[in-house]
DNA sequence: TAATAATAGATGACATGTAAAGTGATTGCA
DNA sequence: TGCAATCACTTTACATGTCATCTATTATTA
């Protein structure tokens, strides 16, 4: 990656300038996010893991037992019909199991296995590294600056 | 009990705090993105289009001419192979047409249709609306800080 | 208790994003 | 001139995400 001479408008080569403040705020949001985001894939590629597999993972690991898949789905941004394949890829891969609930026969839970936690183990160091690196244009004062935006984004998201 | 815990580890049901200030600048930043990108995709939606749709035209009308295919697809986050159905399905729906050049027949032009540039005018307001309501909760001096983070962020060298 | 609603999840159809390999056209260079 | 490399896509295959709809199971309630 390199420097741009000048900012976002030269890197989407657009012939004008912003129309607004608002406007440029949010495409540089986005724009940074998702190109920072390509590292991670990358990351997690190399594990033959995507985005979202790592993330189901993760959140079985941080769990610590078996979860109901609806519940599972609440904490992804993904929606219930395409969890449904993304566990059935997870599975298929060994990585999770199925277990219908006794109580309740329309739960299932799902549980992250052996070779799947000895697989984030191997990830957490490597990612806390990618976690630095990206975040290392900014200081530390910086990033909780950066918190704060966000967070105060994020509270008028209600429609 | 001491002080409470950083929002977002609440929204992720995060049983633990972040381990890292990198990570939880980070994961604020993706989750922010992703979560607002849902009222312009809902937007755009209302007249048909995606996203990726929606940004293939902008870059029609804003260049005014025909452009070679991956000069559109230079412009976007999208990988070449992906802005073949893009176009496809944009030129079935009679928003663009394509075209060989003579020149280089290797070529494919892209043009953006009249009933296109018709609908992107309907939209020109309600999106300026929304870029307002989402960067609302900024004055415009966190506006501009946010946009200086971001320009820092984009510039990290990665390999 | 029978009818109905609500819940958990699966399925199918489609749009999008990525990688790898293929096709036809053009260019560089011996 | 001739042929290999390059270029501009296209095709194929697959993972993901969204929507609408379906099934099985459990809860409600009249």
């Amino acid at each position: 990656m390199t420097k741009s001479a000048s900012p976002l408008q030269g890197e989407l080569k657009k012939r004008k300038p912003f129309e607004s403040g608002p406007q440029e705020a949010w495409l540089n949001l986005v724009r940074t996010s998702s190109q920072l985001m390509i590292h991670f894939d990358r990351l997690f590629a190399t594990f033959g893991l995507t985005s979202s597999q790592y993330n189901i993972l993760r959140i079985l690991r941080g769990e610590g037992k078996a979860l109901p898949i609806l519940e599972v789905a609440s904490r992804m941004v993904v929606v219930v019909p395409g969890i449904t394949g993304l566990i059935d890829r997870l599975e298929k891969a060994g990585l999770v199991c199925r277990e219908r609930s006794v109580d309740d026969r329309r739960v299932v839970f799902v549980t992250i296995t052996k070779p799947a936690l000895q697989t984030l183990s191997e990830i957490d160091l490597p990612l806390r590294e990618l976690h630095k690196l990206v975040m290392s244009p900014l200081n530390s004062g910086e990033q909780r600056q950066l918190i704060q935006l966000m967070e105060k984004l994020r509270v008028t998201v209600v429609e």
